[in-house]
DNA sequence: TCTGGGGTCCTAGGACCC
DNA sequence: TCTGGGGTCCTAGGACCC
C-alpha cells in the first residue's frame, strides 16, 4: 500500500550549529539575522532549551534577548545549512520518491505495508549520515503526513489515515490546518466555523462565495483531510527571484531609497543570470515605518536577461511609489516569463 | 526594545477586445 | 435617452509557508 511520508528535521539550524559547536549542547541556541540580538531581526530557528522561555521562530531577535538575555546568538549561515539539507535529501531517496519542501522536510513516498517500520529506518539513516534527528509523520496523503509530523516531535513517529483524521483533528481550531493562517481563520470564525470539523461540514458554495470559487472548496476539502497524495521529484521550476534588505534605522531620504534599489536590482540580476530565463516583470515592494507594505510592478520592455533593463523597469515601478514617508525595507524582485509553453507543439 | 528574507498562489478590479 | 456578456491581460494586494 502507498503511504505519504513526512520527514521533518528537528530543530533544523540549531542543530546544525551544536554538530559545529558541541559545546553548544544543551544550552539555549538562538539562529537568526546576523547573530547580533540587539539589531532588526527575527528568530530563524531556537532550540528546545531556548522554547522553554518562549522564544521560537518568528520573534524579534530583541525580544528573544530580553527573555533569554543568556542564550547563545548565531548568525544563520545559509551555505551550512544548504550542505546539511542536501546530505539529508540525499539520505531520502534511499527509500524513495522524494519530493523537498524546505531545507529541513520532504515528503517520501513509500510502497510498505508497515510505514511506521520505513519511519524508523529513516530515522536512525538520517542520524548515521548526519548526525541530525528527524520526526517522520505518515498519511494517506500530504496534508495528513504533514499534520502528523507535529504530533510526533520531537524524534517521534506519527500516523493520521481517513479513519483517525477526525480523532486527532476534528476539534483543534481551523488554522491547525497547512493552509489555514490566522486571517482565514478568523474569516471562518465570523461564519460560525471554528474547528477542523465544522469546516468539514461547511456548505462549499457558501464558502466560496465568501472567500474565492477556488479558495471556498477546496478549504471544506482540507477540512475533511482531503488532499493529493502524489509525491513528484519533478525539480521545481522557480517563478521569482528577490532580494529584500531591512534598515537598521528607517531611511527618509527617497535618493537614498532608489539607491537601494539600484542596488538590489543589480543583485537580483546576478541571481537570475545563472539560470539563463527572460525576465518579465520587476516588482519593488516598500514597508514604510509603520509596517505598512506596498508594492508596485513594471513590466520589462521586452523579456530580458540584461541587468540595465531589470533597473529601468524597477526604477519605474519605483515611480509608481508617491507616498514617501520614512521606509524600514525595500525589495526588488524579478518574474520571469512563464515556462508553461516551452514544449507546444504546432 | 517590535515585527527577516525568500518564495508561492489566489483574488479582484479595470482595461481592452470581440 | 442607451449602455450585454465573455474572455484575457495587467496590476495590486492578501495570505500563507519555511
Amino acid at each position: 500500500m502507498a503511504w505519504v511520508l513526512h520527514v521533518d528535521l528537528d530543530q533544523f539550524l540549531a542543530a546544525v550549529e551544536v554538530l559545529r559547536h558541541p559545546e553548544l549542547r544543551g544550552k539555549p541556541v538562538v539562529v537568526g539575522g546576523d547573530g547580533d540580538p540587539t539589531k532588526r531581526g527575527v528568530v530563524s530557528t531556537a532550540s528546545y532549551e531556548a522554547r522553554v522561555h518562549g522564544v521560537r521562530s518568528g520573534i524579534p531577535l530583541r525580544v528573544a534577548a530580553r527573555r533569554l538575555p543568556d542564550a547563545v546568538f548565531l548568525p544563520v549561515d545559509k551555505d551550512a545549512y544548504d550542505s546539511a539539507s542536501a546530505d539529508v535529501m540525499r539520505t531520502l531517496k534511499e527509500f524513495g520518491v522524494v519530493e523537498i519542501l524546505g531545507w529541513d522536510e520532504a515528503f517520501v513516498g513509500v510502497d510498505h505495508d508497515q510505514p511506521e517500520v520505513t519511519a524508523r529506518r529513516i530515522q536512525e539513516r538520517v542520524l548515521a549520515e548526519t548526525r541530525l534527528e528527524c520526526s517522520v509523520g505518515i498519511g494517506q496523503n500530504k496534508l495528513q503526513a504533514k499534520l502528523a509530523t507535529g504530533f510526533g516531535k520531537p524524534a517521534g513517529i506519527f500516523r493520521i489515515t481517513h479513519d483517525t483524521w477526525f480523532a486527532v483533528l476534528g476539534d483543534r481550531p481551523t488554522d491547525a490546518l497547512y493552509g489555514i493562517g490566522s486571517k482565514t481563520a478568523k474569516r471562518l470564525a465570523a461564519l460560525g466555523i471554528e474547528t477542523v470539523r465544522q469546516l468539514a461540514h461547511a456548505d462549499p458554495d457558501r464558502l466560496g462565495a465568501a472567500l474565492g470559487p477556488a479558495t471556498g472548496p477546496w478549504l471544506v476539502q482540507i477540512g475533511r483531510g482531503r488532499a493529493s497524495a502524489r509525491v513528484s521529484d519533478t525539480p521545481h521550476v522557480v517563478r521569482s527571484r528577490s532580494r529584500e534588505m531591512t534598515f537598521q534605522q528607517d531611511l527618509e531620504d527617497w535618493d537614498e531609497v532608489r539607491a537601494a534599489v539600484v542596488e538590489l536590482a543589480h543583485k537580483v540580476a546576478a541571481d537570475v543570470s545563472p539560470d539563463g530565463r527572460d525576465v518579465a516583470r520587476m516588482v519593488v515592494k516598500v514597508r514604510y515605518a509603520p509596517f505598512f507594505t506596498s508594492s508596485h510592478g513594471r513590466k520589462t520592455q521586452r523579456p530580458t536577461t540584461d541587468p540595465h533593463a531589470m533597473e529601468l523597469s524597477a526604477l519605474a515601478a519605483l515611480e509608481a511609489f508617491t507616498d514617501r514617508r520614512p521606509v524600514r525595507l525595500v525589495g526588488v524582485r524579478a518574474e520571469f516569463v512563464p515556462d508553461d509553453q516551452g514544449s507546444a507543439g504546432p
